[in-house]
DNA sequence: CCACTAACGCAACGATCAGTGCGATAATTT
DNA sequence: AAATTATCGCACTGATCGTTGCGTTAGTGG
């Protein structure tokens, strides 16, 4: 959305400014709570005139959104392991592992509870990697379960814990997940 | 945590002020954004001075969180169907039709994003409600799944779509879940 | 029925935030 | 290289927020 600006004139300053102010937005949520996110916090910390933050993003609900869309795209490579047991397990870890971090959870918080479509940018582009795993698996000749099965079973749990309820969910329970998911998916399918 | 102070004098005007402050977070996130939901706001909807509501509760997080838990408590009948089945699709499609109402949404999103408790007080009693199911199977003799598996094959999908994904999660795509996943329980514990 | 005290309303204060012209700077174009 | 224009910094304003001290109201117990 801002992209179309920046697109406009991206040269040195611009993209400078930007990245110190989504590097300031994840500082101060690793630091303080989120209702101390301020624009005038950000711009202080970033370096940058709080005017400068009001013009490029509006609110902080904006900001937020795309800090969020920028850190969770690209951030995980899809893996190629040879399998979709092992690309998922990879994947899925990786994910996890990720989302270990209480920087990375305070970021997601803060970014769903800045509007309906919070939720959304913190995913990124995980449905397409997920998909690209599957379609490559299908590629390769085996079954693959539905894209949308596979989001609701692996994705689901890991967030919903990562985010409701209290428990770690680590990379080790993320590749528990995904056998067990399989081996459901098999026995169903036979 | 506040309920320890109320408790000393409940008596009718403390109660109404705790009524009338938490309708008026409701009402407010349902019609504003997030952001808005400032204290002065929050008062003045209720008609009490904004004097009370910082000292009853402090800051607009600790009154999300009293909202939410007190809001997300005993709000669905734990059902008795006589099939372990018939309860899980009951009390699902019930949990699932909630989290249908856009209102209620808003208050998710927002308890989640003041602090890293807010997701624990957005689920309430879900987990001793699906431990009362489960539990209640088993004492009829069947063979019920793990409470912990339950949670995050049949909670967290559900929780995600509401949240993160723009899908909307229905009573009936809830029942389809409760299904899948029973399916699969009983094919891998064969 | 009366004393007691918790809870609330009121008024004021300092601090901070969001927003607005205007000039300066730097990237892009001709 | 010069003109152009997007982007940023600065100074200023109005509004709102969070907080505190004090008086008043209304439940609670003797």
């Amino acid at each position: 959305m801002v992209d179309a600006q920046a697109q406009v004139r991206p040269g040195g300053r611009s993209a400078k400014v930007r990245a110190a102010v989504h590097h300031a937005v994840a500082q101060l949520l690793a630091e303080e709570p989120a209702e101390a996110l301020t624009i005038p916090a950000i711009a202080a910390r970033a370096g940058v005139h709080p005017t400068t933050v009001y013009r490029r993003w509006g609110s902080a609900a904006q900001l937020l959104g795309d800090v969020a869309t920028s850190r969770f795209s690209g951030d995980v490579v899809v893996p190629d392991t040879g399998t979709l047991t092992g690309d998922l397990e990879r994947w899925l870890g990786d994910v996890a592992t990720d989302l270990t971090d209480p920087d990375t959870l305070a970021l997601i918080r803060a970014t769903i509870g800045s509007g309906p479509d919070g939720g959304c940018a913190c995913l990124g582009d995980r449905h397409e990697q997920l998909s690209a795993i599957i379609e490559r698996e299908r590629s390769r000749g085996g079954r693959a379960p539905e894209v949308e099965h596979a989001a609701d079973f692996l994705l689901g749990p890991l967030y919903y814990r990562a985010i409701f309820s209290a428990q770690p969910a680590s990379s080790d329970w993320a590749r528990e997940l995904v056998a067990t998911f399989l081996a459901a998916s098999e026995a169903l399918a036979a």
